[in-house]
DNA sequence: AATGAATGAGCCTTCATTCAT
DNA sequence: GATGAATGAAGGCTCATTCAT
């Protein structure tokens, strides 16, 4: 298993290493999602993992590879979250499906917060912004066609932009009070039902 | 009620201070579009309404007071709008209110993405934030219990959220090559419509 | 007459700016020549020139920018006076010829320093350095020729490029004690003037 | 002085470190060669090398005494040098002793470009650089004095002063294409030649 | 009132050097 | 003794904001 630094990081070598990674991690996902890509410092996250600079600087050479790392993780956990859905579409009826989608969502739970941070705010490389859209959306419509087997390619691709756009709002949730909280994951699990479900009549 | 006399003098000074303003506002929505809050910087807003720093400061005494003036203004013209679809929502079917509400946020275009650049983004103050949302989702639950008569006041607040959500991709179609953008653009069109007439039916 | 100020720098408007731009420029010179480009800092020179960082960034907008302006002016001085030596030179012996060079060395006096600083030393653009060096050997060259009439071209560019390194050595001479270095330079002029002699004597 | 028992057993380890410090020092002349004092890293240097940092910084407590080592090293080779010319300039005529200098100073070749490197370059300390001269200017009038037997002391030392001076401009000449090169070093053999000849016709 | 020069806190990053393993 | 992680001062540079002219 790789480790999640990319770019120009120096490999941890030692246990210690390791640990450090870890805790600079954490405290980049907190800040980063706190404060925005821009409005996060490096000197922060330093402070809130007890890492001097110099060496965050060490396993993470700049504040971009430091996001990098954050997202590809993220990336990798959506990734294989979305094989695992697409593995068990086939079996799933409009509305299980629904359910798994909002599920799946809500138990990336913060991380989600992070994604935004990094992706839909300015600050990342277009590029970046541009390979981990594509791999959402990829993993999304694949779902699509295993659940809704006469699903046309195009038509699977542009439902993958809406739904994604649509489950991001379960993110958006975690920001309400628990009660509020509830009401909303609901509402949104029926919204993805009618449309998969209204999906699958016209494909009928 | 100052005399012609007195107005007569300070006319052209108030009409060039309005200018000043009118010119300033466009370059903030340009650069803040463009760069999102944190990377704008008041410098190239004042140079690109041929300002001085010093007499933007003197209209905007500071950047987030900037940031403030504009989203204002778009909550403004995003709530007279919703203030029409309300009046004309009792007469209109779940499908043309659909059709209504993207066609809205479509018209709002490239505010929105502003929007998105002073709200969505860190670095604007939570408070404000807050306020836009609720006043968004307030005109929202408004028209929703227009159009749909039997809508319970805590239903029709919850929905209000999702579809505030939903709406958004409206501005992130913008995005999209033309012919992608459309797909996309009747693709929410369909899910919005299949969500409104869902509620409806729920209340029958 | 353009000011010393080149790429990217903010040309002062006022009359302040100027005299800013001169003070910073005598501190950069300063700076520089004790300490070298690299080991030189912004916040030094800054503080030698009263000025604060931000507004020494404002007229020279990055380390090199101050450095450039530094060696454009001396490349001036220089070649104005190379351009005069040119003039006088048919009228010269080898001998009178070689009292030029010397004293005209001897009279860029501190400046020399500064421009082994810019040049001679690591951290400056190659490009910069080779273009400086071009100049310097031109003008020498043009010189040479104008006071040995038969001289040949790629004779004199040659000769241009020894006589350029010797003469450096004028600016060496600074650094000695006052007795060591009158002894110095009357060494340098006979170097000079019995290499002059015999160029001479080699084209008759 | 140490018993063959207890020396066999440090051998393989002094063996090593010699290596380790031969190593040590190659890098350092590349590095410190390629990119100046100030811009080389020891970080690098141990990179170079295959050197742990915290094992260079065993042999070479700092950056300056690397430096050092490297100038000594340096120093010794040009010392004895001048010792063997010192030897031989009884015998030979002015003419052979200017080439025999600057086929010296070209024998050093990049050896000459690190000492520009070290001395000629801030970064050093002071003092360094005062005893490194001493050392080269003693060496050069020792020779001359040998060479042009009537020459007095003080003379001798001025003449050396110079005639360093000039030769530094044989490591310049490495910087040209071939060609132009060998033009260059033709003409500083006539340089120095003119000048040797000039002092010798003096004190006769 | 308009202009633009001045200010300085703070950002990202580097690197010589030390120290625990 | 070797290794490489840890440290933190310092550097270049930016930019919101203030103030003198």
């Amino acid at each position: 298993m790789a480790t999640t630094l990319s770019s120009g990081a120096q490999e941890p070598k030692r246990q210690r290493g390791h640990l450090r990674v870890a805790a600079i991690m954490e405290a980049g996902v907190a800040v980063f999602t706190e404060k925005g890509y821009d409005a996060a410092t490096m000197t922060e996250i330093a402070a809130r993992s007890s890492t001097a600079i110099g060496s965050l600087y060490r396993f993470f050479p700049s504040k971009e590879s430091l996001a990098d790392a954050l997202l590809s993780r993220y990336v990798q956990h959506t990734t294989s979250g979305f094989a695992t859905l697409a593995d068990q579409a086939p079996a799933m009826t409009p509305h299980q499906l629904a359910d798994a989608f909002v599920d799946f969502m809500a138990s990336l739970h913060s991380q989600r917060s992070l994604a935004v941070a990094l992706v839909d705010a300015r600050g990342g490389s277009d590029e970046r912004r541009a390979r981990f859209r594509e791999t959402m959306r990829g993993g999304i419509a694949t779902i699509l066609r295993n659940a809704i087997p006469h699903l046309a390619k195009a038509q699977s691709e542009t439902m993958a932009v809406v739904l994604l756009h649509v489950l991001k709002a379960v993110a958006g949730a975690g920001e309400e009070k628990p009660a509020a909280r509830r009401k909303l994951l609901a509402e949104i699990r029926k919204l993805v039902r009618v449309y998969l479900e209204a999906a699958q009549n016209d494909t009928d």
